[in-house]
DNA sequence: AACCTATTGTCTCATTTTATGACAATAATT
DNA sequence: AATTATTGTCATAAAATGAGACAATAGGTT
């Protein structure tokens, strides 16, 4: 696992993050899947010594995705000490012809920091890192089996958005910067997985004074062109 | 240290307990006094190679308090590189006349998981352990200054339980079994910090269905007895 | 050009929830 | 028996939300 041994990293602790994107009807979750192994896992690392936990997850949503100032929350530790599943870990590394010896560590308990990301699916290109073969967006009600607890790891991600999707109003991030109240709603919809009222959702927007109304924006439709907004 | 080398610990991580008391008037903390030092501290500990996280934590407050089957809550995990202030840590072990040599990991960089707990003030007996020579409850807003970033944990775990308050209705953690009406809002009032009123109050715990009427308390004042109230 | 269609922005009215104050009931004291 | 402080409950006002109506469009159809 080229590059790996090299650094000195916390050892016992890595971070894993469960990165949402909305595509204008889904909200999904990008998956990578390791080489050669058919082991799906959520993106993650470790932190390397003199890192902050915080720097080593935005650092780690850069490599995958591109993208830097995404908005970034951690929300759990994961501890328990039957997490971890040596078999997967033991799969990825010799496939990748690891020397087992010198990288056993990795199939040491480990507990995990949880960090959900939210981005804008249009600006992100997802590329996979050395470590796996594919990366991919997979809608939140049809994810694959991932490794270890990854598939509990999304679900407490999934709750924790939820609550803090009104309070903190995050639902931005999963937008570009310029959306209609039409889009707005889709993404309130998609996350908190309820059909939404239309009129009473557009007057709570409204009412709340964070958005800034801009020009229409022309689809080419048969109908009234909606006006686009963006957060204050 | 006594003990302490004896054990294998997961290196490099810790974790901090805010544990919450309410006097019938003031939301306090539990806050310990490492001996011959002035350093103070939240209770904290390590955790054992082959104990989850929860299961350390849990045990690290019954230690402390005496008390079992708390209501606990993990709500972050500090990882900032400079968090760690071996000062006070190289005064604690020279202190304790300990091998520093021996001991010298616990003078590394440390994440710490933060939990809060909730307990009722009137069934503890805090007890100093091996490594403090006191114990002792301070009111939110009279905390001295503690250890390391400890200060700023017990900040979140306050913003953290106020999030979760109505909520979760947790705030029976906070009170005996048996409560007056008056008794639930000042908990409310008091981990809030502001004041509620009185008729909203009642009505809104009443309709959320949620309380067991009880027995009057009659307290030998001059006026209308309270029902008691447990929760369902 | 006149009409048709689907969507949007805004309004109205009904319903529900919350705020605020009023008031009678009551446990002990005077 | 009158007084006092607090409690439980109700009455009314104010605010928030639910549910639908409707006119204003941007473009398609005839």
């Amino acid at each position: 696992m080229k590059g790996l041994e090299n650094k000195n990293f916390i050892p016992n602790l890595s971070f894993d993050c469960v990165i949402f994107g909305f595509n204008g009807k889904l909200l999904k979750i990008l998956i990578l899947e390791y080489q050669n192994t058919g082991v799906y896992a959520l993106p993650g690392g470790f932190i390397e010594i003199g890192q902050s936990i915080d720097d080593a997850a935005k650092q780690g949503v850069k490599e995958r995705t591109g993208l830097d100032n995404v908005y970034l929350d951690q929300f759990y530790i994961f501890g328990d000490v039957h997490r971890a599943d040596s078999e997967h870990m033991k799969r990825i590394l010799t496939a990748n012809n690891d020397n087992t010896e010198e990288n056993s560590w990795m199939l040491e308990r480990f507990n995990t920091v949880g960090y959900y990301a939210l981005i804008n699916y249009e600006e992100v290109t997802p590329t996979p890192d050395e470590y796996s073969d594919s990366i991919g967006w997979y809608a939140i009600d049809e994810l694959p089996k991932l490794m270890m607890d990854h598939n509990n790891i999304v679900e407490k991600a999934l709750k924790v958005l939820r609550n803090n999707l009104s309070e903190k109003l995050i639902g931005m991030n999963l937008l570009p910067s310029k959306f209609t109240m039409k889009q707005l709603q889709m993404v309130f919809e998609a996350v908190l997985d309820q059909k939404l009222r239309r009129t009473t959702f557009q007057r709570k927007m409204l009412s709340l004074d964070i958005l800034e109304r801009h020009e229409k924006l022309f689809q080419g439709k048969a109908h009234k062109a909606p006006y686009q907004y963006s957060f204050k």
